[in-house]
DNA sequence: ACCTTGATTAGATGTCTGCCAAAATAGGCG
DNA sequence: CGCCTATTTTGGCAGACATCTAATCAAGGT
């Protein structure tokens, strides 16, 4: 999703337009589902930065199709990026993705403090 | 939502547990909707740190109902508390929940720039 | 070619969500 | 008290979503 680019902006800096909520919406949308944050954890958090399906598969008490469902969700939003390599489909995290929703609610630091002793 | 206290782990550098995806998935849920991120930054922007609803209803072409729907939805989650002072409700941004998923999305540098490289 | 395993797509179904209109609640004021 | 404004709750409906089964596609091996 390169359309978020000009979204890297804390929503606590400035108001969002109805444009950029747009487009942000669906990637926390996508992270709105349990099952989606797991499988986005198990593959952002894997040694050698990619994990075959059929090891995901394996951590849920879901069918095939389910995650892979979930799994196209987290690509059409530019959260993950998916390869074929023989047999297997291999799955990336998108570091960029994630860095820039980090930033989108990233709160300057004294106003943390400020909400933390409040 | 005190209960996410524990969460305060970038979803990269280990996997989220059941556990943590079923807490963490609501407000992720919650900003999954342009009119709630709009709302939750046009509060968490606003000087003063406060916003009457009356002030957020003129934002958008949706009844009043609506918007107090998604305040609620917010509020549910944690993102914002709600005050009444008279006749009006003021809303706040909690900077720990919007800091608490920052976190949670967070990248490391060095990692971040082999995403943006790749 | 055929069969097997890995993965995705298609179709069906029950649930959830976003929206509005109407009704209810909360405060302030004459 | 009765009225007015601000906000929330209720009820209902159309569209979206998570999940499953069955079918299909992809790659390899026999």
């Amino acid at each position: 999703m390169r359309d978020l680019d000009d979204c890297r902006v804390p929503l606590v800096s400035e108001p969002l337009n109805a444009d950029q909520a747009e487009r942000l919406a669906p990637s926390f949308k996508a992270l709105g589902d349990p099952v989606r944050l797991r499988l986005l954890s198990l593959i952002a958090s894997h040694a050698g930065g990619e994990v075959c399906v059929c090891d995901l598969t394996d951590a849920f008490d879901l069918t095939a199709p389910t995650i892979s469902h979930h799994l196209k969700v987290l690509k059409e939003t530019g959260l993950v990026t998916a390869e074929r390599r023989g047999t297997w489909v291999y799955y990336r995290a998108r570091a960029e993705a994630l860095g820039l929703l980090s930033t989108v609610l990233a709160v300057p630091r004294f106003a943390a403090a400020q909400g933390t002793a409040a």
